[in-house]
DNA sequence: TAGCTATATTCCGATTTTAGAATATAGCTA
DNA sequence: TAGCTATATTCTAAAATCGGAATATAGCTA
């Protein structure tokens, strides 16, 4: 039975970031930790879809969660074990940069808050 | 009219990266220039599907080709304009080397020979 | 020109991916 | 405990992806 497993894990980070909505998580997080809420608001994604490329991302290595008390704040990783990941993190820091989207997501980022999305 | 460029460019290449036969089709084009049977002969696809994939693969910046008679020789771009597809080529050499399925193809592809494929 | 051959393209079915609605779960608070 | 709320999971439909068979095309050679 044929496993593969290097090829396999590299494919699974590959496919986490070739989708519009993951790459701009990444963006985002690399500016601050946010809960499920607050990117979904980002995003303008349904609830259920925002959670499941948060968990997508998470198996591939990319991000981690904390839970605190109902809400669960995402980051992304400290240093990952691996290196595809590592790589593209790096990378992530200048790629992208002067996306049209991206620049526009990444301004109003500072407008998106728990408190104000939930009225509190 | 909303655009994207470089987000859509972006997507392109990481996908084009997301497939193990077209990895596969890279690292051995790390190692020699191949014609399309060669190529579908080391993969052991069907003759479409490779010349798909090398489509896919030119699309996204990271092949091109040479005609020779009806031989079509496919090879890495030197020096590629995308930073991304530059940044994945330069990381490709040593990324995978480890991987079980990649290690028994580059063993196998000095007997990968259009002469020998044709039984000229 | 006729026919052959290497590759590209088209067509179609199977599988995967993505999205949102509906539902389940976990953990708070009254 | 009862109910509320943030998130996760399940279900379903639409779109994209991948494979191979069939066909088209390009360029050789007799």
């Amino acid at each position: 039975m044929k496993e593969n497993k290097k090829m396999k894990e590299f494919i699974k980070v590959m496919k986490a970031v070739s989708d519009p909505m993951r790459v701009k998580i990444v963006k985002m997080l690399q500016v601050k930790m946010m809960c499920v809420c607050e990117i979904q608001a980002a995003l303008g994604l349904a609830q259920s879809s925002t959670s499941k490329h948060l968990k997508l991302l998470e198996d591939a290595g990319f991000i981690t969660f904390h839970k605190d008390g109902l809400w669960v704040n995402y980051s992304l990783v400290a240093d990952s074990k691996s290196p595809y990941v590592a790589s593209l993190l790096e990378n992530f820091t200048h790629w992208l940069e002067d996306d049209e989207d991206i620049i526009e997501l990444l301004e109003q980022l500072p407008q998106i808050d728990r408190k104000i999305i939930r009225g509190l």
